[in-house]
DNA sequence: TACAGTCGGGG
DNA sequence: GTGTACGACTGTA
């Protein structure tokens, strides 16, 4: 018998028997343990099916036991009588529970497709790089597993993780890389991918002698271990990259999928066992979050660290909601199985709104606070108790299988005198506008899954201000924050989710209900207190009153807001300006979302504006932050009189860069998305011209996958970034990018009264390079800005 | 002018 | 393996 203390790095099913845990230990050995970890799905449905059932597991070559027993479907008051299946080996479950759902396809099932690795973590409380301790016999067979702590310890002490990048030396759908460049502790080398025996023998050597826990790649996934790993089996030479020699690699196909509102691509994948892989160009937000936000995120969901970092974050809401059902002995349903209430047409146009949008007063104005709610979604379903199986019709309370009852047990209706609170009778409560009641009585799913969430995510923002920001820990407390906030804004959309298991929509619509009425009352508030309501948009308002400066002047009305909301609400910041923008269409209409300003503290907020949309030209994108930027340095006069000539020297300056061949061509790339297959398309957008140009070269990009390509003159009139040759510099279309520079800079100067026309006019008589000479108070700041 | 195609925002 | 619904805007015909 022997005790192991330790950081839990890898857990997946043995081939033959078990869960296998790989622990980091302290003794700065990496373990490979086995652990007996049998699964247990069920069956509910007609008496007779499941007699058949039982027989029929009973005949399968696999180790089973069953039993009738009782679990609790989240949405009946009643326990549900069900047949269990515990196989032993977790290794098996998939492949038996699919034969027995396609030979009874009208049982329902639960508990049947969750990983290991969610089990396990209902079972025992684990989680990715959980501490723990393990008693293991002479087989190294768990005997005994207690984890140290928990998710929602706020600064874990790290692991002392070992790590080894692998990057081809270019990006590989670009052109063809010649390098692999290995970096390592104590260990930086370039190796030629020209010379496979060499390669292939040097980096099987460097993953012994480093035996890195993370392999950190660039295009890992999409292009270098598949490429590296079909060379090792031309040569003969097999690459160790994973740790269980037993375990190979897992290889998971590219796909195209519909989420968002729209077609999502993702590349191809590759899994390790034993130690991770993580694709810094196909893990979802890894830019956002970076490594400390993706083990955050793996800690809280309790999904591997290798998913965690390239899941979407509604898969990670997703998992921490079976969790929550497991630990709760809830039944977590195979596939999510419900219809909306029906509703007349009436009551779909109220419900059926989203969040508040109002039209701002259009225009420049001074001194404005803007106030949020944190978190206003997620805090909604917690104050509320919304949760798909508190939601439901008064009427009706048993539209589908049950009706809404709390997760802990079952409560009737009761309806003594009014509460204190309005809309709240005993254990119901009524959403204003919608005609549903939300039990009150006990917590419901969503809830219970939300709380610590929330918490901690506050905890981190305040332990991030606490810090000073040169202490490292600062920035690690605003990468866990991030990878945070992602969970929760999904979690909302996650309620109206149709195939989500846990979702209803009617649970959604109460939310964005609560939201509308919350920023109602923040408006009210605000105006009974002498303050008036500029713009408000779903969570947040911006307000402003004469002789109101200073953040210190907000709290009364930040305190009078969370008083009648019950809601948090915090002051995002008092702009020195801030511009609202007319739409470009109809220049008498305000739009909600276009807007931008400069906070007292001299950082920005741009919303809407070109340089925030993903599809502009880095180059225009930048242009236009570096004017805002140098709007905010400018003192109130110059704003009002000298703008113009000014503006107008800046124009002719970048103009120039322009036309001088300067700009490097990736900073002039325009990327957009390919919405669907290219003979799909109707009319050729731009992006679909340069994926033609693409595929008859034989680069074939399906629909979700970005295209990057130039603005050139004639026909296509693009070139796409990724053929085999540059184009000339000579057939950039540099009219085109001129319109786009001047719609950039006219969107930003509009509100300073100077017309998009007026510039378009006086670019084409500028004589090509006039010397640009920066106001004298600008010069610092733009020389600064410039340059990065 | 109509409509097809693309993007954002939440924080 | 998993977010929605919608409005603003641009480019093409």
């Amino acid at each position: 018998m022997a005790e192991l203390t330790g950081w839990l790095l890898d857990l997946y099913p043995d081939p033959q028997a078990g869960a296998v845990l790989w622990l980091l230990g302290e003794d700065g050995k990496r373990h490979r343990l086995l652990q007996g970890f049998p699964l247990t799905f069920y069956a509910a449905g007609p008496n007779e099916q499941l007699r058949q059932l039982w027989r029929y597991l009973q005949s399968q070559p696999e180790v089973v036991e069953l039993s009738r027993t009782e679990r609790r479907d989240l949405f009946c008051p009643q326990p549900l009588p069900v047949l269990a299946a515990q196989v032993a080996h977790p290794a098996q479950q998939p492949g038996l529970f699919r034969r027995a759902a396609g030979r009874f396809p009208e049982l329902n099932f639960y508990d049947a497709d969750l990983s290991l690795a969610l089990h396990h973590a209902a079972a025992h409380g684990t989680f990715p790089l959980a501490r723990c301790r393990v008693e293991t016999d002479a087989e190294n067979k768990v005997q005994a597993l207690q984890v140290l702590d928990t998710p929602w310890d706020l600064e874990p002490p790290p692991p002392p993780l070992r790590l080894l990048r692998l990057e081809p030396d270019v990006d590989p759908a670009h052109a063809p890389p010649k390098y692999v460049v290995v970096r390592g502790e104590r260990l930086a080398c370039r190796l030629s991918l020209a010379h496979p025996r060499p390669l292939l023998l040097n980096l099987s050597a460097i993953l012994r002698q480093q035996d890195p826990d993370l392999l950190l790649t660039l295009w890992g996934d999409t292009w270098l271990l598949p490429h590296l790993l079909e060379l090792g089996q031309k040569w003969r030479l097999p690459l160790p990259l994973s740790r269980d020699p037993g375990m190979g690699v897992e290889h998971r196909p590219e796909r195209t999928y519909m989420a968002y509102g729209q077609v999502i691509y993702r590349g191809r994948q590759v899994y390790l066992f034993g130690r991770w892989h993580i694709d810094g160009c196909n893990a979802m937000l890894f830019h956002e979050y970076g490594l400390d936000g993706v083990y955050e995120l793996a800690r809280v969901t309790s999904l591997p660290v290798q998913s965690a970092a390239r899941l979407s974050p509604g898969s990670g809401i997703s998992a921490m909601q079976m969790v929550t059902a497991l630990r709760q002995g809830v039944l977590v349903p195979w596939h999510k199985q419900q219809a909306e209430l029906p509703k007349s047409a009436a009551e779909l146009m109220i419900s059926d709104q989203g969040g508040l949008v109002y039209q701002p007063l259009s225009g420049l104005h001074r001194d404005v606070a803007e106030i949020d709610f944190i978190s206003m979604y997620p805090s909604i379903m917690r104050h509320f108790n919304i949760s798909p199986e508190t939601v439901t019709h008064p009427e009706n309370p048993s539209p589908l299988r049950g009706e809404g009852v709390g997760l802990r047990g079952e409560t009737e209706p009761t309806s003594p005198p009014d509460g204190a609170e309005p809309g709240v009778r005993g254990d119901w409560r009524l959403v204003p506008q919608l005609g549903l009641v939300i039990n009150q009585g006990q917590p419901g799913l969503i809830p219970l899954t939300l709380a610590p969430l929330l918490d901690k995510r506050l905890a981190l923002k305040q332990r991030q201000a606490e810090l000073p920001a040169w202490d490292p820990r600062r920035q690690v407390c605003k990468a866990k924050a991030t990878a945070h906030k992602w969970l929760l804004v999904t979690c909302f959309g996650y309620l109206g989710y149709k195939n989500a298991r846990f979702g209803r929509i009617e649970a959604h619509q109460a939310v964005t209900a609560y939201g509308r009425e919350a920023l109602l009352q923040a408006k009210e508030a605000a105006e009974d207190m002498g303050f008036s309501v500029l713009h408000m948009y779903v969570d947040g308002l911006w307000v402003q009153k004469p002789g109101v400066s200073q953040p210190g002047q907000l709290q009364p009305l930040l305190l009078e807001i969370a008083e009648r909301t019950g809601l948090p609400i915090a002051l995002d910041g008092i702009y020195r300006w801030v511009a609202f923008l007319p739409s470009r269409v109809d220049g008498r209409v305000p739009v909600a979302n276009r807007y931008f300003g400069t906070f007292q503290d001299g950082s920005l907020k741009l919303r809407g504006v070109e340089a925030r949309r993903g599809d502009t030209p880095p180059w225009i994108a930048r242009r236009q932050v570096a004017l805002i930027e140098a709007l905010a340095q400018l003192a109130d006069d110059t704003l009002a009189h000298d703008l113009l000539p000014w503006l107008l020297r800046w124009l002719s300056h970048a103009l120039a860069e322009l036309r001088s061949g300067r700009i490097p061509s990736e900073q002039l790339l325009a990327a957009q998305k390919l919405s669907r297959a290219l003979d799909e398309y109707r009319t050729p957008s731009p992006a679909a011209r340069a994926a033609a140009q693409l595929a008859s070269e034989g680069k074939h990009l399906r629909a979700g996958q970005r295209v990057r390509f130039l603005y050139t003159l004639g026909e296509p009139g693009v070139h796409a970034w990724d053929l085999p040759t540059p184009p000339d510099r000579r057939s950039l279309d540099l009219a085109r990018y001129q319109e786009l520079l001047i719609r950039a800079v006219g969107a930003v100067v509009q509100p300073f009264g100077i017309a998009e026309d007026e510039l378009r006019l006086r670019a084409r008589g500028s004589a090509p390079n006039v010397t640009f000479w920066p106001l004298p108070r600008l010069r610092e700041n733009i020389a600064a800005r410039v340059a990065t």
